[in-house]
DNA sequence: GACTTGTGTCACGTGATGCGTTACATTCAT
DNA sequence: ATGAATGTAACGCATCACGTGACACAAGTC
């Protein structure tokens, strides 16, 4: 399951928030309180979705800070999954 | 929603799968392939679950990477709710 | 041409965090 | 008393979220 690439949340921002009201990169971040460096790093993907950040977004788009974690934690755990077999762990539970 | 403080995820570590198997926290820490301080700093909660451990804990106890990522999500958003108040963010997205 | 706006990116700093090692303390069981 | 298990402290390293200040390049407007 999730075999592609899931996009990384700053993607969805722009597409989804963004883009549908036609408010610029410069207004967002001045609304959420952010520096417009922060909210620029996010949106080309240079930093995830802080908890923080996720409870600004909740606030500014009127939508819920869980479900901005769940689009970091998909595309972290996408990379972390990849180490997977790189780790050095021994099963302790039986399958 | 959700009023009481989550439990961080090192309790149910301990809790649900370190207990019911009788495994010790040194014993564990070398299963999954981290230092005993690592481990300790989780289970005490003094530290939250990053991706890659994640991954190391759905190793060893044969579960999902992500449910140990939500819980750490719940443990970190309920603390990043309280300073909903104290964050400057205007509404971008009409109610 | 000059001026503004939007965007990307650089350097540098700060504070937090995940991880490591080493070391010291306590508690508990043999 | 010896050793195992645990908590914790100091120190170091790398990464990350966030800030400021600055530079460059488009595009539009006066």
């Amino acid at each position: 399951m999730r075999m592609h690439n899931p996009p990384h949340p700053g993607e969805i921002i722009r597409e989804l928030c963004l883009e549908p009201l036609g408010i610029s990169m410069n207004e967002a971040a001045r609304a959420l309180g952010v520096s417009r460096k922060t909210l620029s790093a996010i949106l080309n993907g240079r930093a995830g979705i802080s908890p923080q950040m996720a409870v600004r977004l909740s606030i500014a788009f009127d939508t819920s800070a869980e479900s901005w974690m769940n689009q970091q934690v998909q595309f972290d755990l996408w990379n972390a999954e990849r180490q997977r077999k790189q780790l050095k762990v021994e099963r302790l539970a039986a399958a």
